[in-house]
DNA sequence: TCCTCTTGTTAACAATTTTTTACAAATAAT
DNA sequence: ATTATTTGTAAAAAATTGTTAACAAGAGGA
């Protein structure tokens, strides 16, 4: 069955161990992101198409366990942890937030990828069934069945394009993003499709959720810069 | 959550590390059953209830490693192997059999308690989709019958083409699927079939189970990608 | 074998969705 | 206030999907 590559995104600060790591498991077909700063990878975990975290404990700025804490709070994205130091209490601190795994530097990489194996054996099936429902100015949005209810209980009904950038929106809620990084998010093509089709679907998602320009509740134009989801989820 | 206790299985043939095993994840309401060999141990998993096995490496007769070997072959249940030695290679081998984890004696409990709890929400998720009868929106599809039955009772007959394909939709709920990867899960041909054959089961299938494309809740249309399943699963 | 029935496949056209284009309206800067 | 830039909207164009119908390929029976 020839399904597409899982993706991995990899946070390590040093150089060295990083480029070593994206090559190796690069070499299994593994698509894989690798990133310096945890700052930089929330950008790429926020389009929720990653299927596993390896992240060092120990980054400059935002590190491995705060990254562990805020990822298991909105998905069940499978985490690995790296670490230089054999310390017991930060791997138990590790595991009970969360993480799926903890590996101690120098690690074997045999041993590595034999845990990506069997981690996302678990996270293919688990991402599947993940039942993800969002609350906002009385609507409702499920994510897997990516059905809309309205305030008065009506169904809403989204194309694609529509429910990808919804889906963009609330789980990046309060977020400035550029049409580039919503583009990327909702379209299909490799070719570079124009920012300006953006401006149509969020006028679309507007006119279907009953949200006015003129007087945003749910998404919001920050001029020059792009779109922001407003409206508070509950 | 209201659901029953997880059922964990514990082989260890060293009785103190046993019942102090048996004792602590007990005490956190685990459905607990102790084995001193592996082929108690089998008898119980081949019962199909347990959701956790944690098995002592050096064993008595059979080992751990062989009831990796065993219980992955036919089933996805979660293995932890617990260990005397610190052996790479011991290590390396029972991951690579396909154990979701190794924990080294002597180990903290409480980390052992986190993995117990990170590897139960995984498993807990996979063996829905092990599961052979699906129920969704009324439907009841039994896949090993190839039989499908409606909310009101009456029995829904599916064509060869018809059943494989809502056979990969069931068990891949939430993954869009493109027409290419549809088309091989259903033809058994090396050549390339028209992709529209997809669009068209797909629609009968739509037919048969009342599923409407316009707001759609089973089979929902992706649209330059493929096709989804999208109702829930209970 | 021939016929009949069912299923799988293809083709054609209608309907829908996505994307582009064009221009009006709004915003920010000079 | 004027200008340039950016956004909102509508409508057309392009791409994709829904639907129907017809044809082809097998299966089973007379």
């Amino acid at each position: 069955m020839s399904t597409r590559p899982a993706h991995i995104v990899i946070v390590e600060d040093e150089p060295v161990t990083r480029s070593a790591l994206v090559a190796y498991l690069g070499s299994f077909g593994y698509r894989i992101s690798e990133c310096d700063t945890a700052e930089k990878a929330e950008k790429i975990l926020a389009q929720g198409t990653a299927d596993l975290l390896i992240a060092d404990i120990n980054l400059q700025g935002k590190d491995g366990l705060e990254m562990t804490r805020e990822q298991r709070a909105r998905s069940e994205i499978g985490i690995i942890l790296l670490s230089g130091r054999t310390d017991d209490v930060d791997r138990i601190v590790g595991l009970e937030l969360g993480a799926d795994d903890y590996v101690c530097k120098p690690f074997n990489r045999r041993e590595l990828l034999a845990r990506v194996k069997n981690l996302l054996r678990r996270t293919s099936a688990m991402r599947a069934l993940t039942r993800r429902v969002f609350h906002f100015n009385g609507f409702t949005f499920d994510v897997a069945s990516r059905q809309v209810t309205g305030p008065a209980g009506g169904q809403i009904v989204l194309t694609r394009a529509e429910y990808e950038l919804l889906r963009v929106f609330v789980t990046n809620p309060g977020t400035v993003m550029d049409r580039d990084r919503l583009i990327a998010a909702i379209t299909h093509r490799q070719d570079g499709t124009n920012t300006r089709t953006i401006d149509v679907l969020v006028q679309r998602l507007r006119a279907k959720l009953g949200d006015d320009p003129k007087a945003p509740r749910i998404f919001t134009t920050s001029h020059g810069e792009g779109y922001v989801f407003t409206a508070q989820l509950d």
